[in-house]
DNA sequence: GCAAAAGTATGATTTAAATCATATTTTGGT
DNA sequence: ACCAAAATATGATTTAAATCATACTTTTGC
């Protein structure tokens, strides 16, 4: 963890697209840009909440342990997404555990400024509202399927939002590299089952792998798998 | 589903709270004020999003379906909570459904008029947006429970969190009377481990069960099993 | 007041997925 | 370039919990 000189153009994360124009010198004397290398913890579940993030190249994990070897990873934030934003509510206790997946640059905020910066700029309160609204339906939708939805159906699932979220390459593999261990806890499931699951995909031509990129052949196949 | 003449006292929900004074005769003058039978069907996951709804008396439950006979139950909202609020993001259609649990009263106060608040009130955005925060944060710790934490635990939580929020009848029962189905629903789970489960806790002197009511009788080794 | 529906109770059976065990391959640090 | 640690691959075994089946009991709508 090294204060970055790599300084960000302002311009595209949540913060600096919903704030009025003449906060971003503001904002441009409060941030600290820091570097992570990978696999480094970014905060840890129940540290001090004393700041925002937001992304600036890399991949960071958002997750929550149950004990050592267990945890759920909720979300792969990329450039331009926020996150600690959970932080935000009555206890300024981190619920959640960050770790940079790869090299990963972001731009920190202490909670003093984002604080003002929410009191001065009414239009992020409320697009940060909106915002919260949308992730509680997410979560809300991914705790429905956790339930009841079986394991294949959200390996399908992860698949289908990784691609979503990060795009296709050149060759059309899905624009991310995640060891399997890191999808099957975004799947909620273990190794060896993500394993099995993936082996029957590949044998059925629903994807397409070489090493960690991912292919997705037959989209309409994953999506039915992920509907009741 | 009929409007109700009992007019709500416009101290005790989220909204009256949390509104400068002068603001309150507008919502009286806006607001509507709705009775809903036992087992009556509020809005459902799909609808159009049309305003929120604040309770006045009775219980409602906030749910999402799988499928036809499975469903996920989020919450209990009990008189001064707000539901309806998970409409509010980009897509203006409700991705719950919300149900009377018995006689309900409701006040209910339609989208343009909550919006036009919200920005007369930028502490009440504040405040929904800490509300929203908090919430998320209860349903990724829910999130990661229904993966890692068996159903014995579950159950426990669950019990613990009825408890915690409808507090102790005169006689020292948690005062809600769910059906188990109700119970099993929320702890993410069937009938028939619920009545199991429940079985044991009252064998094994955990729980003491009388009909609807129950007893907690030792909350610690509740709180144990619900913990890694 | 009664029939039908909803809720409760409980044992037996099945099944999906976790766990265990072990071998091989890849990768990152010095 | 080399060794240890991490990641991948895969079969075998166990287990928790869902499903199925069935009987009884309490509500509640007409």
């Amino acid at each position: 963890m090294i204060k970055s000189p790599s300084a960000c153009n302002l311009k595209d994360c949540f913060l600096c697209q919903h704030v009025v124009a003449h906060w971003l010198p503001g904002i441009k004397a409060n941030k600290t840009n820091i570097q992570f290398r990978k696999g480094e913890i970014i905060f840890n579940e129940g540290d001090q909440v004393k700041g925002i993030y937001f992304v600036y190249s890399g991949i960071v994990k958002v997750h929550k342990h149950w004990d050592e070897k267990k945890e759920l990873i909720f979300r792969f934030a990329k450039a331009g997404d926020m996150f600690g934003y959970r932080g935000l509510g009555n206890e300024k206790i981190y619920p959640v555990s960050t770790t940079a997946i790869d090299q990963v640059t972001v731009c920190y905020i202490d909670l003093a400024f984002f604080d003002v910066t929410l009191q001065a700029n009414q239009s992020l309160t409320y697009r940060l509202m909106q915002f919260y609204a949308n992730e509680l339906q997410d979560a809300e939708k991914r705790m429905r399927n956790l339930v009841h939805m079986e394991v294949m159906g959200r390996v399908a699932e992860t698949l289908l939002l990784l691609r979503a979220n990060f795009g296709l390459s050149a060759e059309g593999y899905i624009n991310i590299m995640l060891s399997r261990q890191d999808i099957a806890s975004h799947a909620g499931t273990t190794y060896e089952t993500l394993f099995r699951i993936m082996r029957a995909f590949i044998k059925d031509k629903l994807i397409q792998v070489k090493g960690k990129k991912i292919f997705i052949l037959r989209e309409s196949a994953l999506k039915k798998l992920s509907s009741p």
